[in-house]
DNA sequence: CGGGGTCTTGAGGTGTTTCAACGTCGGTGG
DNA sequence: CCACCGACGTTGAAACACCTCAAGACCCCG
């Protein structure tokens, strides 16, 4: 049995909204197109406005802002499961681009879609408000991150995020996901230069914190790398805390 | 005639989202409790879980993020008109807390209440979820403008905001708008010390480019400082540019 | 007329950037 | 199969933005 496309999406959904078995089917049979995305295009443009919203179903993608002097800066992650512009639905012109930062497979979903099983299932508008409520927290720990901690902490504190949002951090104290990104742009995430990146990288790896390489991520002792990067995972409202839920394995 | 508490809400809601009269007096009659908050008081603490969303009715408040080891850093700066926590309504457990930045007027409006109008005018409940996009929106504008821009256009990126978010930003060339937040908190908004902030402030008057002073803000030339700024405020989604708006007075 | 909070200024220290060079790796074509 | 190439990663040294610490000035409120 081949397991929808969306079902990491209704899995995501479901982490933060209790939906009954009609409401889940009504996102299980969403219908869109899909695509692959070559690593560093983008897939949505500053300043267009879309008619559909894109679901990242494999690979990894970015929201990017930039300034008028060419900066770029990418202002969130999305992983598999992602809805990276659910918020198109009801703001359209995108205020910054989508880029997809491997390759990837994206599926682009009719905004009429999505509004019309938003208008007939009330729990289904809240859900997915309240999944935009959740990026804009994510958004707030990034400001967070940026400002107050320094290099090393700041990207221990990224890579702990992601993990919790992988999913991977279970009982098991090992963990590992991919994380195929190259330094200039992790450094455009963690607002540092690609120099910085790799000397900062180096020393985590020196301290066995975390080692960023080969387009891997692997944490030896997550509780360790936890408590380093003072990582709380609270603000993802990913429900109860993730150390409890079952491993899942991501390869 | 005394103009209800809940006209400023109204007026920012309608700046984003079209709304019938039926739905301009659902608004209006929002039953909730006003209360008046002392500078520097949290109104909302870290971890706790609301019944009410906070309507800013007067004065400055501020969304506070916080690191275990202390450090404190301003996530979102929210102005009269402006419901600080509309997004508890779908995530009633704070993370983060709320303090008033000046003595302020709050009035707290019931979860339930919000809830029942969302329910009867599916406009309005589209309207709250577009209002919590665009403060995601403003938070991805401070991620980058954290990372990319240093002291003195970020100080005058924030300001620019501000003034545009106050509707003050009118044809004429200057421009003035409250502003009692001393210069330690303004640094936990901008990522600074309290002493870089005073530095930066004090080589802004020296350029002519703003006055940040005797808890006011004076823009003597909006382009001027605009474009200094490299502001946008696409971002703020705040329909036609506010350019062609009328001006409006703060005092 | 104090006094506490805020603003201001100086001097030295630190984290990060910049610039520049070199190393490594995977793919491609001869 | 190896030479080449471009992208990415690594390292060093100097410059710079911002921080830290510290002291003094201002200013409103009691």
């Amino acid at each position: 049995v081949n397991p929808s496309p969306l079902q990491p999406f209704l899995d995501r959904l479901m982490k933060r909204s209790a939906l009954n078995e009609a409401q889940q089917d009504a996102i299980l049979t969403l219908p869109g197109r899909i695509e692959q995305v070559d690593a560093n295009r983008d897939f949505v443009r500053l300043g267009e406005r879309t008619e559909h919203a894109c679901l990242i179903i494999a690979g990894i993608a970015a929201k990017f802002g930039q300034t008028f002097d060419g900066r770029r800066q990418i202002t969130a992650i999305h992983l598999r499961g992602d809805m990276a512009d659910l918020h198109s639905v009801v703001a359209p012109k995108a205020t910054s681009a989508l880029q997809a930062l491997s390759a990837a497979t994206v599926m682009y979903v009719p905004h009429t879609a999505l509004r019309d099983v938003a208008a007939r299932h009330q729990a289904l508008a809240e859900a997915f408000w309240r999944d935009c409520v959740a990026d804009a927290s994510i958004a707030s720990e990034w400001i967070l991150n940026l400002a107050v901690r320094q290099a090393q902490t700041r990207t221990a504190h990224l890579f702990c995020e992601l993990a919790a949002r992988y999913g991977v951090v279970g009982n098991g104290r090992s963990i590992s996901f991919p994380f195929p990104v190259t330094q200039e742009r992790l450094g455009e995430a963690l607002g540092l230069t690609s120099v910085h990146v790799n000397r900062t990288v180096k020393a985590l790896r020196d301290a066995e914190i975390m080692d960023v390489r080969h387009r891997r991520v692997d944490i030896p002792y997550w509780e360790h790398a936890r408590r380093y990067a003072t990582f709380n995972p609270d603000y993802l409202q990913l429900g109860p805390s993730p150390e409890k839920k079952p491993l899942t394995i991501v390869t």
